[in-house]
DNA sequence: TTATTAACCGACCGTTCGGTCAGTTGGCAA
DNA sequence: TTGCCAACTGACCGAACGGTCGGTTAATAA
């Protein structure tokens, strides 16, 4: 059981409010385009009082890109737990991304958009191709097992299955409290699997 | 036949060398990432000597967007000549866009970061939108005629659709003369309509 | 040769940026 | 009620930003 860590001196913002806050606005306006005083004021607190939790502007994106990199870890990671064909562990990672990519919009969105400019964003990159490659060997092995269509590459097709995927982060809009999540996998699944057409 | 206009005055940089400088830098590092200074360089003249070409930098962008939207524009409304049923235009768009897609790559990719934070921005978004509707009515009118599997929300199977097809800028690098461009739209088309399942 | 024209240079301006620092505020435990 | 400590403030700094301007360079047309 977790215990709430005893808050001693002045409350006040934690770490957390202030990633939310950082995390929305640097996909909003850009890393570049966002000031700290930007921040600051959709906070409601001084710039200065920002250094009080973070050490720079690119501590927030390391900590925000590591929150949206640490959920996708583990969806991947799951998927080991899963027996069956690798088709089906496929499908279940699609559906625990989507699970993700909703619960932590606003920080995978903001790593989707990570370019590799600086050294936070090289380290945010190389963990995503860790994730990009896992899923790579899955689409190949489930190709290797028969189950994934043999006349395109398994890189290619994982690419665009997970383009597909994550271009939820462009167009999903929260309705309250996560509602339609399962039913966006399942629709997510079956145009990915089986394709629009009718047939 | 297309004759090449006189050109007088000093030789230098034309406003389509500019462009193209200006859309692969803003891609990389960003709009706001990219100084004037940092567009210069890579032109190897000075920051001032830009401003001849264009009035500022937001002009940069909006015309380095617009060529991605008339390219992506011409694809759509070249679909309305294509006779048969919906599905068919609609894989017909399908293939047009991936062409504009590789052939205008620094564009498209420019244009698909684009958020709307200023006037140039949300004129692209504007012309995107109307894009995406066009396309979002295709999909309904080919599900209407039952081509399109019908229990996924036409509007949704759009966005899953050109989601899939965009993610090529995240990952597709020309080869000389775009070579595979052809084949790349055969793969896209199969994945896409049939899925990836082998059935 | 000369006029015309496009392309370009370098110094400069006001503003905004990320970040610093010495001090102040306010809730809680003892 | 006192002392502690996290949370916060406001003034400030050097650097980089987008943009301006008066003048210069190098081609072609006449």
């Amino acid at each position: 059981m977790t215990t709430t860590p005893v808050r001693r001196g002045r409350p006040g913002y934690d770490l957390d409010r202030l990633l939310l806050v950082a995390a929305q606005t640097f996909t909003e306006r850009g890393y570049d385009g966002t000031s700290m005083e930007d921040l600051a004021r959709k906070l409601g607190i001084t710039k200065s009082a920002i250094y009080h939790h973070v050490s720079g502007k690119d501590e927030l994106l390391r900590l925000a890109t590591d929150r949206a990199l640490d959920g996708l870890t583990a969806a991947v990671e799951a998927t080991a737990a899963v027996d069956g064909r690798a088709i089906d562990r496929l499908e279940y990672v699609v559906r625990r991304s989507v699970e993700v990519l909703v619960d932590e919009l606003p920080f995978v969105t903001l790593l989707l958009r990570v370019r590799g400019n600086t050294a936070v964003e090289r380290h945010a990159i190389s963990r995503r191709r860790e994730i990009d490659h896992a899923i790579s060997a899955l689409v190949a092995q489930a190709e290797a097992q028969g189950d994934v269509r043999p006349d395109v590459d398994p890189a290619l097709t994982a690419r665009l299955l997970f383009g597909m995927v994550n271009s939820l982060v462009e167009w999903y809009r929260p309705t309250r409290h996560g509602a339609g999540r399962v039913e966006l996998a399942d629709a997510i699944c079956k145009v990915a699997f089986t394709g629009l057409r009718q047939s």
